[in-house]
DNA sequence: ATCCGCCTCCGCCGCACGGGGGAGACGGAT
DNA sequence: ATCCGTCTCCCCCGTGCGGCGGAGGCGGAT
């Protein structure tokens, strides 16, 4: 490292942030600020003309906010900057938003001078991701997911029921399933009864609902 | 910053690997390495006894592997330490389990020095986790549930619609639909017709079924 | 040998469901 | 003034569904 420095855009459309960040990061060792966009625009030509290592990107901007601004760079430069999307709120659409636009890493505009270095440096030399507290939500979120709530009456489905239940929930009829599973009607209608008893559902739909929303099958 | 040093303990099996981060770690200013662990077990005594800041956590250790080591340790302890969590394979699962395992951060072995020695900076000086591509694999699972697959249907459904879409998906019959919006029987069968028509649904179920799977109401 | 859980089937019955029509009222679009 | 979409409601009809009870076979547990 150190050998070239890590070449930053700003882009932000208040002036007082842009020269806040250029400040912080200019007495940085390896660190060179060699451009600022004020508009989403703006930044994304300032980006095609400059080439830079890292763009630090406002979300709230005039003309084309950042996650936009942020797509065009992606999608239009080959070989293309690590962007940094920086906002004020830990709102966890623009995270989001931010993530599925490319955006390399994320960043709140009260994040320490410290962390705003080390958000930089990472992103330029890796490709590793930087992220505040809204990182724990969509790790909560995906881990909350996984483990599902645990169905209490999955565990007391037999294997057949569970089989029905799973066909139930992929639409079939109580025909169908006799069909699917090789055997009468009758059987069908009476392992359905059973799934019905055991989810405490009324009918087939909330079974089904059941189903989905305790994870025993998922919606992909 | 650099007041007084982070303090780490290093928790693999492999003496090779601890001595590595130990060199790497120890040459820099600020960074304290006070302890190691070879197994999981280890790692939680040497913790609840040195009270580092970071701990680098290998998962694959005998005994008690990183993920319960850290689960014990984040669960026993008052004040805890910041864990991040290091792997030889950008496993899934082992990235989705270190986190809800409540791990702060989550490094590949192959990550360079610099990476290293950033993840533990960060992790101790901040609410901040550190990560590699591995993210870009969550968020873009992430972001790919989010804009849902697009359900064709969704804009065709009038707002009546829609809302009989919602109640046949919270399990109502069609008289209790009826009751809900304060319509005749009638009104909300001629409804749930046309949700069935417009979903492409046979009968109530798999247009549940089809609201659930394009995500036009979430299992949650 | 006996019990119990699971799977397999059988009837009967009531009813909600879904298909096929038609119809009136309101509002916005042109 | 006219059309069209939406919401509202009505009829009939067939049937799949769900509730009820009963029955036989088969395997494991004790």
């Amino acid at each position: 490292m150190s050998g070239i420095p890590v070449r930053v855009v700003l882009a932000d459309d208040e002036r007082m942030v842009r020269t806040a960040l250029r400040v912080i990061l200019d007495a940085e060792e390896g660190i060179e600020v060699v451009g600022e966009a004020a508009t989403g625009a703006e930044a994304v030509s300032v980006v095609r003309e400059l080439r830079p290592d890292v763009v630090l990107m406002d979300v709230r901007m005039p003309e084309i906010d950042g996650i936009r601004a942020t797509e065009q760079i992606l999608a239009t430069l080959a070989d293309p900057p690590r962007i940094v999307v920086v906002t004020t709120f830990e709102n966890d659409a623009y995270v989001y938003e931010a993530l599925r636009a490319g955006a390399a890493g994320f960043l709140l505009k009260r994040a320490a001078a410290e962390e705003l270095v080390q958000a930089v440096r990472l992103v330029a030399c890796g490709d590793s991701l930087l992220y505040p507290a809204a990182v724990r939500t969509l790790a909560a979120e995906h881990a909350a997911r996984r483990p599902a709530p645990a169905p209490p009456w999955a565990a007391r489905l037999t294997g057949r029921e569970a089989d029905v239940l799973r066909l139930m929930a992929a639409g079939l009829t109580n025909a169908e399933i006799a069909g699917r599973l090789s055997v009468g009607p009758a059987t069908a209608k009476t392992h359905v009864a059973a799934v019905l008893a055991k989810t405490g559902a009324r009918d087939r739909t909330q079974a089904v609902i059941a189903a989905y929303t305790s994870g025993f099958i998922s919606p992909a």
